[in-house]
DNA sequence: GCGCTTTGATTTTTT
DNA sequence: ATCAAAGCGC
């Protein structure tokens, strides 16, 4: 067994997994085989040294890494790897918390804030003590408030740490923020951490308990850790102090949400007996690519020297293209897939699938012209984020009337749908409930309860308030109570499950007419709805009242990143924040520009500009094959719609010309008449450009000729069977809007979209 | 209280 | 350009 284990592992790599007693440091490279060292790090601590799955925690940095790593011990240990602690810091304090949050006053159905929660909460915070929020955004006071926090900072270590007038400000939000989470008994993000920390800090006896229960504490990413974070852990080993570390600081890029890198350096003077391993053998990607990350990051003055090395052989050069503008560069982009899909191009010594290619970018908003230009030319394509599934009006309104049915205290969520759909309770109503509340120091459910009870007796407060508002206040009250109390019977006899509370919800709030009726969205907005019930499927072996626990902490925990699949036939859209840690044999990087990466916020400053460097770093060494770094002449610059010439990034001069292939691109159909229509002025400024990309032959539109007609019936090689619903003239090319059978409708133009006519 | 029109602000990355 | 908040008439 040992050996199954430790076998093809190189000498550092098994050194790390063997060294089992005491602190360590792993610090490992990108593509050095790190997932794989910790999770047979894990499985040499089970299979050889005999230790319980139970007295492990592993902490990743998203839900998916831990997935993974969960399924691979399984595969190896099989399923007795059950009561291994394995999750995010932020799944595993929400754990604790809910387990042992009632020492520090938080309340077990305590509710999740999220980052527009959060929003929400502190706009109506400093509403209350008188912060005009169009001299102080709120954004801005979120984040400094999460950073304080994040530096263990509560509001009385914030007093005495504020400096600023900002700061005073700061202080003043803060302040009635915590009273109103609070009241709401709510954690936002940042509190998930920071109140395990007190937790632990204030009731030594609770601490002991899991410092004995975890012998072996890991935690990956650590150069993506905070403060808080790294003060958990430390909390958590103090028994044991077998804490396990892995990360490399040249891939930390989450300084913005406060990770500090000073922890890797905290570490080794709080372990001092710390041991230190470097994996530096990289297996990932071919010399070419790994010398070209190694010069880029070199770059950089703020580093500990590491040396990557790699037995792959030189592989492909790097192709660094230009378009003319955003679109352009998608359409490179596509062209550059569809060669390599077919195999073709110089040195392309194989077909690449697409669930070989991810794309990758700086902003969200690029991924629209890379949608756009993969619907034309019939790409399927997957986007992470982005449109963020969980986001959305419909799946955050059903979400905040379960968290009601929960916890009726939540504030925010509550606000959020007391008049949704309209029940008569408008801005001014909940202006005076919220005063209500404020004035009892109580949540605003409770605040409609007082109310309602000194209707009967006839007394008091009741006056502000309109009879109807009143009487519409007390109907949204029982609405919730009576499906809180449905919750609770149903764990009883177990009848229905949660997807049953769910449709509950849906029928007695009337939200499920109130979007079937919408006529503009309405039918796309049920079908979100009806795939976020689905999600609640996998619970319903559970009883309701933990299922709807656990899927509420569910809904706000997971990240975009742990739904990504592995699709064979589709190419991944991804930022290149959360592409870090994946790799896949062909990256496209597009926006490599000044301003783009990097970001114009981050232009400032000579350290934030080295994190951009770092980001590019993460996205280069995902590539085990081929690299396109791709960049557009023009780029629309906001919204204004104009578009601006843009610079190089300066992260292209860190590389040495000798990795890097221009090629000569033959322009594509539409080049000529969209610089002479979009762009008459700079046509001479260009000329030079134009020549040095000329090609040889005009492409001819092949297939394009044979037009189809609407209602044709065809067959596309991935979308399958569809029928055509127009079909009109685009430029030399046909553009065909189809219906497909599986996909639902798809824009094609017909020069690339291998359409067949069928019958 | 509701819905329409106008005005104003928005531009990073995310557990 | 787009979307949210604010203003205004019903």
């Amino acid at each position: 067994m040992t050996d199954e284990i430790l076998a093809e592992l190189n000498p550092k790599q098994r050194e790390a997994v063997e060294t089992v007693d005491g602190p360590l440091l792993i610090v490992a490279g990108p593509g050095s085989g790190k997932t794989r060292v910790v999770t047979q790090r894990i499985a040499y601590l089970i299979r050889v040294c005999g230790v319980s799955p139970y007295r492990i925690a592993a902490v990743t940095f998203t839900n998916r890494a831990a997935r993974e790593m969960r399924h691979r011990l399984t595969q190896l240990l099989g399923p007795n790897i059950r009561d291994l602690s394995a999750g995010t810091f932020h799944s595993f304090c929400a754990m604790v918390l809910r387990r042992e949050g009632e020492a520090i006053g938080l309340d077990r159905s305590y509710a999740i804030y999220d980052n527009s929660d959060q929003i929400d909460l502190i706009k109506r915070s400093m509403k209350e003590v008188d912060v005009d929020p169009k001299s102080f955004a709120p954004r801005a006071v979120l984040s400094a408030i999460s950073s304080a926090k994040s530096k263990l900072l509560d509001v009385a270590g914030f007093r005495l740490a504020g400096e600023s007038y900002f700061d005073e400000i700061v202080l003043r939000v803060y302040e009635r923020y915590e009273e109103l989470l609070s009241q709401s008994s709510a954690a936002d993000f940042d509190d998930l951490l920071l109140k395990a920390h007190f937790l632990f800090d204030k009731f030594p006896e609770i601490a002991k308990k899991y410092q004995d229960r975890y012998v072996h504490f890991m935690i990956d990413e650590f150069q993506d850790t905070n403060v808080v974070q790294y003060s958990v852990a430390k909390q958590l080993s103090q028994t044991h102090r077998n804490l396990c570390v892995v990360g490399d600081p040249d891939q930390s890029i989450y300084s913005w949400r406060n990770a500090d890198i000073r922890n890797i350096l905290s570490f080794q003077t709080d372990f001092p007996e710390a041991k230190v391993i470097v994996l530096e053998e990289n297996y990932r990607s071919t010399q070419t690519i790994l010398d070209a990350a190694t010069s880029l990051i070199a770059t950089n003055t703020q580093r500990v020297e590491k040396e990557l090395w790699t037995q792959n052989g030189k592989g492909a050069s790097i192709v660094v293209r230009e378009g003319y503008n955003e679109e352009e560069e998608a359409q490179f982009v596509i062209r550059d897939i569809q060669r390599l899909n077919r195999g073709e191009g110089d040195d392309v010594t194989r077909r690449y699938s697409l669930g070989d290619v991810a794309v990758t970018y700086r902003v969200n908003a690029q991924s629209r012209a890379l949608e756009e230009a993969c619907l034309r030319y019939g790409i399927p394509y997957q986007v992470v984020g982005g449109l963020k599934f969980y986001h959305r009006q419909e799946v955050k309104d059903l979400a905040a009337y379960l968290r009601l049915v929960a916890n009726p205290d939540d504030d925010v969520s509550l606000a959020r749908v007391v008049n949704v759909p309209l029940r008569g309770i408008g801005q001014r109503t909940v202006d005076e409930l919220t005063r209500l509340a404020r004035d009892s120091e109580t949540s605003m459910f409770a605040a409609i309860e007082s109310l309602a009870q000194s209707k009967e007796k006839g007394t008091g407060v009741s006056g502000r308030f309109a009879q109807r508002s009143t009487q519409a206040l007390i109907g949204f009250r029982d609405l919730i109570k009576g499906l809180a109390n449905q919750a609770e019977s149903m764990s009883e006899d177990t009848p229905v499950d949660l997807v049953g509370l769910i449709d509950l919800v849906l029928n007695r709030t009337g939200y499920k007419r109130h979007v079937m009726e919408e006529s503009e969205r309405g039918e796309e907005r049920w079908e979100n709805i009806q795939e976020f019930r689905n999600t609640a499927e996998d619970l319903v072996h559970l009883g309701v009242h933990d299922a709807l626990t656990e899927f509420l902490e569910r809904v706000s925990l997971v990240s975009d990143i742990d739904s990504l699949e592995e699709k064979p036939d589709a190419i991944t859209l991804i930022t290149l924040h959360q592409v870090k840690g994946l790799e896949f044999p062909v990256v496209f990087i597009v926006g490599m520009e000044e301003g783009i990466l990097p970001h114009t916020r981050s232009m400032e400053d000579p350290a934030a500009l080295e994190e951009e460097r770092r980001l590019c770093y993460v996205g280069i060494t995902r590539a085990k094959e081929r690299l396109y770094l791709m960049r557009a002449f023009r780029r629309r610059v906001g919204f204004r719609g104009g578009s601006e010439p843009s610079t190089p990034s300066r992260y292209l001069t860190d590389i040495p010309s000798e990795f890097i292939l221009t090629e000569r691109e033959p322009p594509a159909r539409t080049r000529a008449t969209k610089w002479a229509s979009s762009a008459p002025r700079i046509e001479s400024a260009m000329a030079g450009v134009v020549t040095r990309r000329r090609a040889s032959k005009p492409a001819a539109p092949e297939a394009a000729t044979a037009a189809f007609s609407v209602g044709d019936k065809v067959r596309h090689a991935t979308f399958g069977a569809g029928i055509v619903m127009s079909c009109k003239p685009s430029g030399t090319d046909f553009e065909a809007t189809v219906a497909f059978k599986d996909h639902g409708a798809k824009r094609l133009l017909l020069s690339f979209a291998a359409l067949e006519k069928v019958e």
